[in-house]
DNA sequence: CTGAAAGCGCTTACAG
DNA sequence: CTGAAAGCGCTTACAG
């Protein structure tokens, strides 16, 4: 590898104190134009980037955010990924991508790595760390943003936030006007109230009783938020309901393992069962039959979420109000 | 945000130098087990964590990768991804993760500026660059894994490649024996005869002609790599061609795509249409019906190609073997 | 075994 | 408008 190239190099080379370089590679202001662009010439020329770990080291600025995320093997995060880094792009962050595996402990220690990187902020998605860890965590490094979780209101914590009620009830309220009265929902695993799993069932089960039908725990069934998951539930809950005519998920991914389930049971979909899903996925309109679903734009979610620590990094120790994401409305395909 | 804790602090506080500090957390050998232990015990208490950017500055290692691949929102990197994470883990290794959404320009860009961050190496996955700016590349910046591409020997480049000819003559074979001689394919974009496009597309001419097979450009289809490519090419190759009995694609997505066209055009899958796909991603058994497809283990993939990275790291100026992963053959199951 | 000095590659006041 | 000094938080020879 060739010797890297520093600021001294280039000072040398333009004739100029490195002092200098520092303020054209800067931008400052008090500057002659002409030592200006002969620096930024010799600069060019010699192919110099700035360390960027040495500017860190004095800015106190690394340029980089912690992405943390439960597994980048589902679509849903690797869509939010690009809309978070497509944000960062224009100020030059970086972003370090961490996976939890929905581990509460893996996801603490991780969380502290990250702020000894250092880190510039962090962006925490469908976290399920305790309020007290998190709290606890958030007095110690600021600004964390938190996506996909009950939005609490403390200091040093941005909140960004989806529409689960108003779109589980645009999912409900849909399949009734199918004709369906029997709505059975594929759950994630039991969390805490203020978390996303919660969120979304608890949903379903105000707009179940919004629309006037029955609901209780004998039409929920819990599972792992995958395709498999949402398969097992679905055999499970189908076998023991068969009165269910339809079948909400917490996710698109469970709702493409349902109607693996419906096939193998020889239910058609959506005849014999109606099934949707929640995100709109890529994937979703190529699940077959094409799915069913609640739309979120998630590259809008994973930008918006960047944008606020964008500005949390820019404003240390200013609270900022809770940023919520529309749902886009029911997709309607073919499974429901 | 509490202030900081740094070296200095943790040495105030336990009554030692802060080299000595240093020395601990380096786990020196010439050190008495007394004030180890005593250190130890004060960083623990302060809950001190060393700042990686100072630390970085003088070690010339920033325990971070780059790793660039085309789009993390294809589930087939997503899975790569955990592999090359779990193995930099154990290690400390952070990873940045860069898309470069198939744009050799912007691919080259993202480079430049890793190289700058700086990282300790990179993993560049399904490269378009072209040769000459790859070396280029390479001359500056090392080590470098190459992971997708044809290997080439080249000093400072490590190279990790998957058995993609093997891969789909299991695959033609296996449908020759089901009693299919008109076995179309769906490609990814006319790529470098280097790249992984080509090496697919290539790996299947020859095994149709391994097989006796007749083959030719009027069975190719070109698509986007995405699952609505697949559906695009597909459409348009069966109609073209209605003597196709099979399908073989690039990838699972773009087979997931082919399913739901042969849906679309009343083909039944796999009576009147076979398809199968490469690389058993995840989603590959929650297709309907469940993808018949060659399997690769992305998570080893990923694996290895850090362990590589890795190694090159810890021996600057050595060159490695090109590694291999073997296909894990054929998967069973209802498409074809 | 432990302390004092120098330095990693930058930026930021401070002079002039 | 530009140069010389100090410092960011560490590690690494060098003394002792």
């Amino acid at each position: 590898m060739k010797q890297k190239i520093t600021i001294r190099d280039v000072a040398r080379e333009a004739g100029v104190s490195y002092q200098t370089v520092s303020r054209v590679i800067n931008n400052k202001s008090e500057l002659s134009p002409i030592t200006k662009e002969h620096v930024q010439a010799v600069i060019r020329r010699m192919g110099y980037r700035p360390n960027r770990t040495a500017r860190s080291l004095t800015t106190r600025r690394t340029l980089t955010v912690g992405f943390v995320v439960p597994t980048i093997a589902n679509p849903f995060f690797a869509e939010l990924t690009r809309g978070v880094q497509d944000a960062g792009r224009a100020r030059g962050y970086h972003t370090f991508l961490c996976n939890t595996d929905w581990d509460p402990a893996e996801e603490l220690e991780l969380l502290h790595t990250l702020a000894a990187q250092p880190v510039d902020g962090i962006i925490l998605t469908s976290s399920r760390l305790e309020d007290d860890a998190l709290y606890a965590f958030a007095d110690e490094f600021q600004p964390l943003v938190l996506g996909g979780r009950l939005p609490v209101e403390y200091p040093g914590i941005g909140r960004v936030e989806t529409e689960n009620e108003e779109g589980m009830l645009m999912a409900v309220a849909y399949l009734q006007g199918k004709g369906h009265t029997a709505i059975g929902y594929l759950a994630g695993p039991e969390t805490a109230p203020t978390m996303s799993n919660a969120l979304r069932e608890n949903g379903y089960r105000k707009a179940m009783a919004a629309c006037g039908l029955p609901n209780g725990d004998h039409w929920v069934r819990r599972a792992t938020l995958n395709a498999e998951g949402g398969y097992l539930a679905a055999i499970e809950l189908l076998a023991a309901q068969p009165e269910l005519t339809a079948l909400m998920a917490h996710n698109d991914l469970m709702a493409i393992g349902a109607i693996q389930a419906c096939q193998e049971m020889g239910r058609r979909v959506p005849e014999e069962c109606a099934i949707v899903g929640f995100n709109d996925i890529d994937l979703a309109a190529m699940a077959n039959p094409p799915l069913t679903t609640i739309r979120l734009d998630r590259h809008r979610f994973g930008f918006e979420m960047m944008n606020l620590l964008l500005e949390m990094i820019d404003n240390p120790g200013q609270q900022f109000p809770v940023r919520t994401i529309p749902m886009d409305g029911l997709i309607m395909r073919k499974s429901g």
